[in-house]
RNA sequence: GCCGGGAUGGCGGAAUAGGCAGACGCGCCAGCUUGAGGGGCUGGUGGGCGAAAGCUUGUGGGGGUUCAAAUCCCCCUCCCGGCACCA
């Protein structure tokens, strides 16, 4: 990897290169971890996991791409574990509220990143079993819709249920209605579209706003992830609640009615989720929907009912990774202190290399005995080590702060040299990495931030997403092998051939399918380039002057020069602003083009006329540069100059002389292209409809007819709208 | 279902602030050069009508705004990406 990209010419520090696997580096990983342990942004805790078996290892939610491992693809399952997290919930509003710091980035990333967020705004209503001193609390983002509640069911996983049944009659019919669910383990993807099922529990809860005794289900339609596990039914304005209470023959109650149409109880075919007026709501009815939202919100309040809540999808971050590769997690297991973080003068916690890699489900670093048995930093006693190693993730989530100091030794980096190089001012990375490196660096930052650690509270000041570069219809990835080995190609037409045909197929932010059918067309361009340079070579020979007399420049030079400048413009913000070097290219072909199409020989140029070819020659080379730069060194050389072309100034253009001094005028009828005439610049509008109303093309079509009006827009158009 | 992004010749793509649609390249066709091949060079190349000049049509489909729309607005179709029984 490292050769291929020095084989292609580009140019990273090298001097900076850091490894993340490296001790060096995985001991300021873990010493990261301990600052938010610290914190208390890192915890363990039991809790229900994806879990995948090719990898033998747990995964955490943003790696879960469509059910599926995102390394590997396999189908990810659900099991019961302890495992370390990172509490980057604690920044779910905030990872939200400095999007308005990230003006730079693409919308398509941000919105991805509010998405995974998942932030909904409702209250949390506290509902008391019925024959019970027990509560429960449901989240609603409706609390407009609390009179329509009919029914209230429970996640079949919730610890609830086993409560509210045991003794009774229906203890055995739920426990088997639980059984056959966990029995289907129907898997993430298929959930949204599998049929709702459920089952009486037997018990009732009392809606809180009118005491209405209510029925409580379990079904299996209720995540026990999201909210608290359970719901309250409306299934009036709710799909989902509207399909179960139809097959199990329970009660819908409308509470809203919309504008235009009458709902009816019975007849309701598709629930009513938008506003509306309220009815069938007590003191609320006859109110609109939104306002009702916020009085009942109110109402619940005053009376300790209930509150204002926001709920986010995001999830903790599990970080536990039971695999070899990743930073040990620094942590000891005491008999008799308990979990014991190991001092930061202890780091790092070296891998072992005395592991067996036997698949068995738990850590290899468990096979290490070495590793294992330690001894407690607080008591001295016998202990154990944390086996787990850290997700990768966490050892790229700051490894830019690293770039900027990568070889300090008792610090993982020096604030100055923060001060001096953070945030990064230009970032750029496959879309991919949305919601998994993007916001996991952020998130980092953040806590690092708040640490005092560093000065910003945004690692990446501008964001460019690459598009993919697909084979065979997927993505290539390392990890899915479909990967093109540059080397077969550099070796047949060279790297600045290679270089060429990948910058001017398309522009970087768009996907696309990999091809080297432009291979040649690049191969021609360079040879092309090559070849006028070569053609043109007495102009560098400075022995050779010329013995054309005469001061005058012709025309032709005059125009290759403005070419020049405009080309100088073209790329200069073509690259610079949007990095589209298929267009910065497709300027240079242009030049060249042109330069070929003039065929002006040398040995007939005055001495003015070859100093203005040699600088647009130059100039030239200097442009394509960045894109071919070993064959514009070579060139640069072979021109005669002895200075590298990194150390050239980048070529400025002239306004004055970018700016033509004909114009052509777009000649339009009713909108339509008649004709085109050279006019000069800046010439009034007066003269130039008089010169159009002139052209013999013109002339034919106005003929016989009322102008009713003309549009002029200078040193561009003229449009004449005849009736 | 919701949220983004797209759709332009045979192909990759260009048109950056509403003003020449198809830059540049690939491919293809014709010609020149060459013993041949390769390479190079010249010209052509969205569709239709035409010998040509030219006319006409054309940026996924339909409607609209405008003197003028690939570009702005509304509706629809399809493709890609994200989220998804998220209460």
């Amino acid at each position: 990897m490292k050769n291929t990209l020095k084989t292609m010419g580009i140019s990273y520090d090298w001097n900076r290169e850091i490894s993340t696997c490296s001790p060096e580096y995985y001991k300021w990983t873990q010493w990261m971890f301990l600052q938010l342990y610290q914190k208390g942004l890192a915890y363990k805790k039991k809790a229900v996991v994806n879990w995948c078996p090719s990898c033998a290892t747990v995964l955490a939610n943003e790696q879960v791409v469509n059910g599926k491992c995102e390394r590997c693809g396999t189908e990810v399952i659900k099991k019961e574990l302890s495992q370390w997290f990172f509490k980057i919930t604690d920044y779910a509003q905030q990872l939200l509220d400095d999007m308005n710091l990230l003006e730079e980035w693409p919308e398509r990333v941000l919105t991805m990143q509010r998405n995974w967020i998942g932030r909904s705004e409702g209250a949390r209503v506290r509902f008391s079993i019925a024959e019970s001193n027990e509560t429960v609390s449901v989240f609603t983002t409706r609390p407009d819709t609390l009179f329509g509640v009919t029914f209230f069911v429970l996640s079949p996983e919730h610890p609830m249920v086993e409560k509210l049944t045991k003794g009774t009659s229906f203890e055995e019919p739920v426990r088997r209605f639980k059984e056959e669910i966990a029995k289907e383990n129907i898997s993430e993807k298929d959930l949204a579209i599998a049929e709702k099922k459920g089952c009486f529990i037997g018990r009732y809860v009392i809606n809180p706003m009118n005491l209405e005794k209510v029925p409580i289900w379990v079904a299996n339609y209720v995540l026990m992830e999201y909210g608290t596990g359970m719901v309250m039914a409306v299934p009036a304005h709710d799909q989902r609640d509207l399909e179960f209470a139809r097959k199990y023959h329970l009660p819908v109650r409308v509470v809203i009615q919309p504008k235009h149409k009458e709902l009816s109880n019975e007849t309701l075919q598709e629930a009513y989720s938008d506003e509306g007026t309220m009815v069938n709501s007590g003191q609320f009815n006859r109110l609109f929907s939104s306002e009702a939202r916020r009085l009942i919100i109110d109402y619940l309040e005053e009376k300790e009912i209930g509150k204002k809540e926001v709920n986010y999808r995001l999830r903790d971050w599990l970080i536990s990774r039971q695999r070899y590769w990743g930073a040990p997690i620094p942590i000891i297991y005491c008999p008799k202190c308990g979990i014991v973080p190991v001092p930061e003068e202890d780091l790092p916690v070296y891998l072992p290399d005395d592991v067996d890699f036997k698949p068995t489900g738990l850590s290899p670093l468990l096979s290490s005995k070495k590793f294992l048995y330690t001894t407690c930093p607080k008591c001295g006693g016998k202990a154990k080590r944390e086996i787990d190693t850290m997700d990768t993730f966490v050892c790229s989530s700051w490894y830019y702060l690293r770039f900027c100091s990568p070889h300090l030794e008792n610090k993982p980096f020096e604030k100055e040299e923060l001060d001096y190089w953070m945030p990064v001012d230009q970032y750029i990375g496959g879309v991919e990495h949305a919601i998994l490196h993007l916001l996991y660096s952020r998130f980092f930052v953040k806590a690092l931030y708040d640490m005092g650690y560093v000065p910003f509270k945004e690692p990446f000041k501008r964001l460019f997403t690459q598009g993919m570069v697909c084979k065979d219809g997927a993505a290539m990835s390392k990890s899915k092998g479909n990967v093109v080995t540059p080397g077969n190609i550099f070796n047949q037409f060279g790297v600045d051939s290679t270089r060429v045909m990948i910058l001017f197929a398309s522009p970087p932010e768009v996907d696309m399918e990999w091809s080297d059918k432009g291979i040649e067309g690049a191969e021609k361009f360079l040879n092309r380039v090559w070849r006028y340079v070569y053609l043109s070579r007495s102009i560098f020979e400075e022995t050779e002057q010329s013995n054309i007399q005469g001061k005058a420049i012709r025309k032709e030079v005059k125009l290759l020069e403005r070419k020049m400048h405009q080309t100088i413009k073209k790329v200069t913000e073509d690259i610079e602003n949007r990095f589209h070097f298929n267009t910065a290219i497709s300027a240079i072909m242009e030049l060249l083009n042109d330069l070929y199409s003039y065929d002006l020989k040398s040995s007939q140029m005055n001495r003015q006329e070859r100093i203005i070819l040699k600088n647009i020659i130059e100039v030239m080379i200097k442009l394509l540069n960045p894109i071919a730069p070993h064959f514009c060194e070579e060139l640069w050389h072979q021109t005669g100059h002895d200075v590298s072309l990194y150390q050239i100034q980048w070529p400025q253009y002239d306004q004055k002389i970018l700016q033509e001094e004909e114009i052509l005028v777009i000649v339009q009828i009713n909108g339509k292209l008649r004709d085109k005439i050279k006019v000069v610049r800046n010439c009034e509008e007066e003269k130039v409809i008089k010169l159009v109303l002139g052209l013999p093309k013109i002339e034919k079509w106005v003929r016989g007819k009322k102008i009713l009006k003309t549009i002029f827009v200078p040193n561009k158009l003229v449009n004449i709208v005849l009736n």
